[in-house]
RNA sequence: GCUGGGGUGGCGGAAUUGGUAGACGCGAUGGACUCAAAAUCCAUUGUCCGCAAGGAUGUGAGAGUUCGAGUCUCUCCCUCAGCACCA
C-alpha cells in the first residue's frame, strides 16, 4: 500500500487548484492529436461572447455540464477534443465597447486575458492550443470566403427590402433576432426600413433543414423550436381573374378544406401588385393614403395579434375560379406580403377572416359545422366563428357533403386539382437570412461595387479585406456603417477593369462567424484552407454539443445552413454538423432571474475564491437537473463543502491505514451499483442523481470504515469529471503516478450487484402494512404464507376472506379482502 | 392565442417509468465534544391525533381507470420558456 505523502492535512483548494491546471497546461494533457487519433470525440461547447463583464454564472454552469461530460468519454477511452474560444466580433461586444468607451480592438485584447484567466480558473479539459477569436484577421479571412462561396453558388444576393431596423443599435436585424418585436441584444422596439440589403438564400434549404431534424439526437424542445420556425405547410394555390382588368392574382390557402366558403379576398398593404390593382380605381389617392396609415401603424407600434384587424376596399373583384362568384378585394392589415403568395381568400372558417367581415359587414357563408345540432345553428347565424377542421362536417362541395373535413382533406385538394381549379404548393415561414450591419465591428463584406463591372467579389487572393483601425467607430444611424466615411477603405480599383470603385462598408451578422467555428477549432493556424479537410472526416460532425436553448433558432439554424452549403460545394461529406445536442437549462438566483438592479447577479470568481472551482463546479452540477436549469442558494453550497471535505479526509485515513480493511460484501455491492448509477446518469446528464449517488458511496464508506485502497480509487475515478482537481491530488497522494484523466473508468460487475435478500411490501387493499425479508430464492407459495402469518398483517386479514393475491415478484404482495 | 416544460416537505430537488412517496443536500430541533464558540460527530425531522404502541392523511384542484396512481385518462387552475396576425 501507498504510504503517506498524504497526511492527514487541511484541504488547501486554492493550492491543490493552481497546481493541477499547471501540471494539466505543461503536460498538455487534454491536447489530443488531432491527426493521429484512434478513437475520436468532438465535445463541443458554444464559445462564449465576451460582451459583459467577465464570464457569468450562466457560461460557467455551460462550461462545467460540457467538461463533465467531455471527461467522463475521456476516462471510457475517447481522444476528447474540447475546445474554446472567442466570439468577439459583433455587436455584443462592439455595445459593450460602446459602453463602456473603449476602442473595440483594445477592449478584445483585455476580455482576451480576462476570459481566458477565467476559463482557465474552472479547471475544464480544454485543448488550449486550439482556441481561435472570431475577430482574428486570419479567422475572418475565412468567414469572408465562405460569403464568396456563398455568393459564387448564387446564395447571396443583395436587394431592397423592408427590414428590421434597430433604433438604438443603429442596424438592420435578422427575422430570428427580433424576439416579440424587440432587439436580441439591447430590447429597444424594432422599425421598418427599407434598406437594400444583403441576404442569404436560407430557404432554399428549408425543406432539407426541416427534414433532416427527424434523425437528429438533439434536445426535442430545440427541434420543436426550430420546426415552428421553418413553419412549412401545404396547401393549394388558386388563381382568380380580377374583374374589368387583364390582372391574375394567386391566392394560397393550407385551409382549404371549406374553400366553398370563400366570400371575399384579402391582400396586404405592402403588396407589390397593389398598385396596379388600384389602376383606374376611382378613389385611388384615398385608398393609397388609407394603405400608407396601415403601414405606418404596423411599422410603428404594430396590431395587436388579438383580432385588431383594419382594411380598406379596393373597389375590384375576383371572379372565384371554383365558382363563390365575384368576390370583393379588400387591402387587410393582417395580410402579409411575404408570406403564401401575399393575397388570401377569405371565408367565414378563419378566425381574423371573421372578425374583418364582421367588422366591415361582408357577406359570410359558413360551409363547415360542429356536430352538435345547436352549435351548428350558431355557426349557421354567424354568431361565433367555428375553424375547427378536424371535426368540423362540411355541407359543400356536394362531392363531400356530410363528411368530416379533416378526414378528407386530401380528396379534397385531388378534386380541385384534377378539376383545374387550384395546384399544390408547399409555402415556409422561413424567410432569407439577413446578413449586412451597418456596423463597425465585424468582417467587412468582401464586395466592390464598380460603375462598369457592377458587383465584384473580392478575389481570394485578397483576403482578407482587413477592418481598419478608426478612431470613431459608433454606429452612425445613417444606414450606412462607419465604413462608409473611411475613405481610405472604401476607395479601390475595380479587381476587374482596375478603375475607380468602391468597396461594400457593412459588415456581416455575428452568426456567420459562429456558423463555422467548430471548423477551424481542428485546424486554427491553417494559412491556405479554412480548415484540413483531413481532419474534419476525423473529428466531424460533433459528437456532442451543449448549449443553451436561446439559440434554437439563431445560432443552431444558420449554422445547420452553413454546413449544408460546405457539403453543398464539396468542403465536406456530411450536411448536419452536430450529431448530438443537448440544451442545458438557466440558472437563477434565489428564486429570481439575476439581474444587476435586483442584486443578485452571481460573480464565479468570487465563489472560486472563496470555495474553489470544485465545490462551485460541483454544486451547479448538484443543485438541479442539468437540462432543466435550477436555483442556485449560496446556502446550499456548505453542502458540496462538507462533502468534498469528507472526501478528503477518508483519503487521508485510507492512506494513513493498513491493509487490514476489509473488502466488506455490502460495500462491494454499493460500489457497483455506484459505478452503474454514476455512469448511466453521466451519459444523460443526470449529474444531479450521480453526485447524490457519491454521497451515498460516501456515507457508507465513512461508516462502514471498510474502504479498501482499490474501492477508494473506483469512487475518485467516478468523482473526477465532476470534482477534478481535489479527484488528482488523492489519486497522485495514493501513490499513483499516472494522471487521473487518462485512467480508465471503472466496470461494474453484474454478480456483485445480485440481491440475496429481497424485501417485499405486503399490502393489504393496496395499503402497505409490513415488509418481508426473504431469500431471493424463495418460492412465491412459501413467501405468502410468511407474509400472511406475519402480525402486522395477521391483524388486517382476521376475519375476512382474501379474494385475490396479488404477487409482484420481488417487489410486492398485495391482499385484496 | 398556439407550442413545449413544470406544479411533490420550511427550501433545492429524488422516485427503478404503474409497485414501500419524500433519496441526496440545505435548514431546523435535541444531544456528544468544548471553559465557551466554531468545526465535527450522533439522533430526529411531511402533516394531524396520541405519553406510547399505533392510526389517519398526504405529490396544484376535481373526477375516472386499476388490487395498487406523483406516474395513465378527462376537466380545470397556476407557473416558466419559446413563437406570435404565417392564411
Amino acid at each position: 500500500m501507498a504510504t503517506g505523502k498524504l497526511k492527514i492535512k487541511k484541504y488547501d483548494f486554492s493550492k491543490i487548484e493552481r497546481k493541477w491546471q499547471k501540471i494539466w497546461a505543461s503536460q498538455k494533457t487534454h491536447q489530443p492529436n488531432l491527426d493521429g487519433s484512434e478513437n475520436p470525440f468532438y465535445n463541443l461547447m458554444m464559445f462564449p461572447y465576451p460582451s459583459a463583464e467577465g464570464l457569468h454564472a450562466g457560461n460557467m454552469y455551460a462550461f462545467t455540464g460540457a467538461d463533465v461530460y467531455g471527461r467522463f468519454q475521456r476516462m471510457n477511452g475517447k481522444d476528447v477534443f474540447e475546445p474554446i474560444g472567442l466570439d468577439g466580433f459583433g455587436i455584443h461586444s462592439e455595445n459593450y465597447a460602446l459602453k463602456i468607451g473603449t476602442h473595440p480592438l483594445k477592449l478584445s485584447k483585455i476580455s482576451e486575458k480576462r476570459y481566458y484567466k477565467q476559463l482557465k480558473s474552472i479547471g475544464n479539459s480544454y485543448a488550449w492550443d486550439s482556441k481561435v477569436e472570431t475577430y482574428d484577421p486570419e479567422y475572418y479571412k475565412w468567414t469572408q470566403w465562405l460569403f464568396l462561396q456563398l455568393y459564387k453558388k448564387g446564395l447571396a444576393y443583395k436587394k431592397k427590402a423592408s427590414v428590421n431596423w434597430c433604433p438604438k443599435c443603429l442596424t438592420v436585424l435578422a427575422d430570428e433576432q427580433v424576439i416579440g418585436g424587440e432587439c436580441e441584444r439591447c430590447g429597444s422596439k424594432v422599425e421598418k426600413k427599407e434598406l437594400e440589403q444583403w441576404f442569404f438564400k436560407i430557404t432554399d434549404y428549408a425543406e432539407k433543414l426541416l427534414s433532416n431534424l427527424e434523425s437528429l439526437d438533439w434536445s426535442e424542445r430545440v427541434k420543436i423550436a426550430q420546426r415552428n420556425w421553418i413553419g412549412k405547410s401545404s396547401g393549394l394555390v388558386f388563381s382568380s381573374p380580377v374583374k374589368d382588368t387583364d390582372l391574375v392574382i394567386e391566392t394560397f390557402s393550407a385551409h382549404f378544406e371549406a374553400y366553398c366558403a370563400d366570400t371575399f379576398v384579402a391582400i396586404a398593404p405592402d403588396h407589390y401588385l397593389l398598385p396596379k390593382l388600384l389602376d383606374g380605381v376611382q378613389n385611388r389617392d384615398a385608398i393609397l393614403k388609407k394603405v400608407a396609415d396601415m403601414l405606418k401603424k404596423r411599422g410603428d407600434q404594430g396590431y395587436s395579434t388579438t383580432n385588431e384587424v383594419e382594411g380598406v376596399f379596393t373597389g375590384r373583384y375576383i371572379i372565384d375560379p371554383v365558382g363563390n362568384g365575384e368576390l370583393p378585394i379588400w387591402i387587410a392589415s393582417y395580410a402579409l406580403a411575404d408570406y403564401g403568395t401575399g393575397i388570401v381568400k377569405c371565408s367565414a372558417h378563419d378566425e381574423r377572416d371573421f372578425a374583418f367581415a364582421k367588422k366591415y359587414g361582408i357577406k359570410l357563408k359558413p360551409v363547415l359545422f360542429p356536430e352538435d345540432p345547436e352549435q351548428k345553428k350558431k355557426v349557421m347565424n354567424l354568431e361565433y366563428c367555428f375553424s375547427d377542421m378536424t371535426s368540423g362536417i362540411l355541407s359543400e362541395p356536394l362531392e363531400f357533403s356530410g363528411r368530416v373535413a379533416g378526414e378528407i382533406r386530401e380528396a379534397i385538394a385531388d378534386y380541385a386539382v384534377a378539376k383545374g381549379l387550384a395546384k399544390r404548393e408547399t409555402k415556409f415561414k422561413l424567410r432569407d437570412w439577413l446578413i449586412s450591419r451597418q456596423r463597425y465591428w465585424g468582417p467587412p463584406i468582401p464586395i466592390i461595387y464598380c460603375d462598369k463591372c457592377g458587383t465584384v467579389p473580392v478575389p481570394e487572393k485578397d483576403l482578407p479585406v482587413k477592418l481598419p483601425n478608426v478612431k470613431d467607430f459608433r454606429p452612425t444611424g445613417t444606414g450606412h456603417s462607419p465604413l462608409a466615411s473611411v475613405k481610405s477603405f472604401v476607395n479601390v480599383s475595380c479587381p476587374v477593369c482596375k478603375a475607380p470603385a468602391q468597396r461594400e462598408t457593412d459588415v456581416s451578422d455575428t452568426f456567420l462567424d459562429s456558423a463555422w467555428y467548430f471548423f477551424r477549432y481542428l485546424d486554427n493556424e491553417n494559412k491556405n484552407e479554412p480548415f484540413s479537410k483531413l481532419r474534419a472526416s476525423k473529428w466531424l460532425p460533433v459528437d456532442m454539443y451543449i448549449g443553451g436553448a436561446e439559440h434554437s433558432v439563431l445560432h443552431l439554424l444558420y449554422t445547420r445552413f452553413i454546413t449544408m452549403v460546405m457539403n453543398d460545394i464539396g468542403l465536406i461529406d456530411f450536411e448536419e454538423p452536430f450529431k448530438k445536442f443537448r440544451a442545458h437549462g438557466l440558472i437563477i438566483k434565489d428564486g429570481a432571474k439575476m439581474s444587476k438592479s435586483k442584486g443578485n447577479v452571481i460573480n464565479p470568481d468570487e465563489y472560486i475564491k472563496r470555495f474553489g472551482s470544485d465545490v462551485l463546479r460541483t454544486y451547479l452540477m448538484f443543485l438541479a437537473p442539468f437540462e432543466q436549469g435550477g436555483d442556485f442558494q449560496d446556502g446550499g453550497i456548505v453542502g458540496v463543502v462538507r462533502f468534498l471535505e469528507r472526501v478528503w479526509r477518508l483519503g487521508s485515513r485510507i492512506n494513513n491505514q493498513e491493509s487490514k480493511i476489509s473488502n466488506d460484501v455490502n460495500t462491494q455491492k454499493l460500489l457497483h451499483k455506484t459505478i452503474k448509477k454514476v455512469t448511466k446518469d453521466i451519459e444523460n446528464l443526470s449529474y444531479n442523481t450521480a453526485i447524490s449517488s457519491l454521497m451515498i458511496l460516501l456515507n457508507a464508506l465513512e461508516k462502514e470504515d471498510s474502504a479498501s485502497k482499490q474501492t477508494f480509487e473506483s469512487f475518485i475515478k467516478l468523482l473526477n469529471p465532476f470534482a477534478p482537481h481535489i479527484s488528482h491530488e488523492l489519486w497522485s497522494g495514493l501513490g499513483n503516478k499516472s494522471v487521473l484523466d487518462q485512467e480508465e473508468w471503472p466496470k461494474f460487475d453484474k454478480n456483485k450487484l445480485e440481491e440475496h435478500i429481497v424485501k417485499i411490501a405486503i399490502q393489504v387493499n393496496g395499503k402497505t402494512r409490513a415488509v418481508l425479508e426473504m431469500e431471493a430464492t424463495s418460492d412465491d407459495g412459501a413467501i405468502e404464507s410468511e407474509a400472511k402469518n406475519m402480525p402486522d398483517i395477521k391483524k388486517w386479514l382476521e376475519g375476512k376472506s382474501v379474494k385475490k393475491v396479488i404477487h409482484v415478484k420481488g417487489k410486492i404482495i398485495n391482499f385484496v379482502v
